[in-house]
DNA sequence: CAGCCGTGGAT
DNA sequence: TATCCAAGGCT
């Protein structure tokens, strides 16, 4: 069964910059762990095209868990602003900090070793296990969990079917190059076993699909519906200050957004409050973004000569208020207060 | 275990 | 415009 599939991988391997090409492959050249674990958080959730550009300025910027372990944490932040999920860039840190303080900068080797890390949990710690140490573990992302119910025609919905699938992967992991086989799978589902319209025409594994005979892979894998999103409405303040500084504050640890710069809100997220200082507030406008459980409606007020002291978070002077280190929902509340700044 | 946690691209 | 979706982990 990975035969045909290992074919097809080495002939129509993507290319990304955290792998390693066919003639290192070759020469028995195993990718570097750090890169490994550093691309596989970054995948998280997230799309190759997305994770491309931060993976290469993160590995410029840390070329090593080491570097990456000393940088301060505000920096690692604003590095990893606007991908989304900021509390992986938190366990980002912890690992990597982990992985010097406990492991002599080295990453375990294991799928139980790396499973222990932060940030490291079942599909990650398999990943890095079996393409950096070519350990034979079972990768099962989204990818395999949907050629896997096609290959095998599970009607079970997900995620109930999840333990069937794992175990289904379990058995096809090949002892020969399971890291590539891993990478193979995944290739698979992202490039011709698509959730839509897959490429059954030319799929390696179109003669042992079940799916594929009964004419359904495009139905599979079946999931049980989500909840509607419901809509949240709030108000943020931007408050900028004679000397052009902004008021920023830094959002709790956990929790939405937790450890990224923003500006100050009333609740809108959980957190309380009203107008970070007595100023002399107007609408700017409004910002709409949505998060991953909900609509979000955000008042935009602005204060473009602000002089009281903050009751909350801190003015930064201009030259050190970079817009691309805020969450992509901040960004869009700067553009729409700083619109109003330029003509004031 | 189900809810929480971002974002941008495709349809 | 609305919905879905992407190489999940944590609580």
């Amino acid at each position: 069964m990975s035969g045909s599939l290992l074919a097809w991988y080495d002939r129509y391997a993507r290319v990304m910059p955290w792998r390693v090409g066919p003639a290192d492959r070759a020469a028995g050249i195993r990718p570097d762990p750090y890169r490994v674990w550093l691309s596989e958080v970054m995948l998280q959730q997230t799309t190759v095209a997305a994770v491309r550009d931060y993976f290469r300025r993160f590995t410029d910027r840390w070329p090593t868990v080491t570097d990456l372990a000393a940088a301060a944490d505000a920096e690692v932040m604003a590095e990893w602003a606007g991908l989304g999920y900021y509390a992986r860039a938190r366990n980002l840190l912890k690992c990597a900090r982990a992985v010097v303080a406990d492991h002599g900068g080295v990453f375990p080797a294991t799928r139980e070793g790396l499973l222990a890390l932060p940030g490291i949990g079942p599909y990650t710690a398999a990943a890095i296990a079996a393409i950096a140490h070519d350990e034979p573990a079972t990768v099962v992302d989204g990818n395999v969990e949907r050629v896997m119910a096609r290959l095998h025609a599970v009607e079970t919905p997900l995620p109930a079917a999840k333990p069937e699938l794992v175990a289904l992967a379990a058995g096809l992991t090949p002892a020969d190059r399971p890291g590539d086989y891993a990478q193979a799978v995944m290739d698979l589902g992202a490039t011709i076993c698509t959730p839509r319209n897959p490429a059954c025409g030319i799929c390696p594994w179109s003669a042992p699909c079940a799916a594929r005979a009964r004419g359904i892979a495009a139905q599979l894998p079946r999931k049980t519906p989500k909840a509607a999103k419901p809509v949240r409405e709030g108000t943020v303040w931007v408050a900028r200050r004679a000397d052009g500084a902004i008021l920023l504050e830094t959002r709790p640890e956990r929790g939405l957004l937790g450890g990224m710069p923003g500006f100050p809100g009333d609740g809108w997220d959980g957190a309380g409050g009203g107008p970070p200082l007595a100023g002399d507030w107007r609408l700017a406008g409004e910002a709409r973004h949505t998060f991953t459980h909900f609509h979000l409606i955000l008042s935009v007020m602005v204060d473009p000569d602000a002089s009281d002291a903050p009751l909350r978070g801190a003015f930064v002077a201009r030259p050190a208020f970079r817009p691309a280190d805020l969450p992509t929902v901040m960004r869009k509340v700067w553009d729409i207060a700083s619109g109003t700044f330029g003509h004031s």
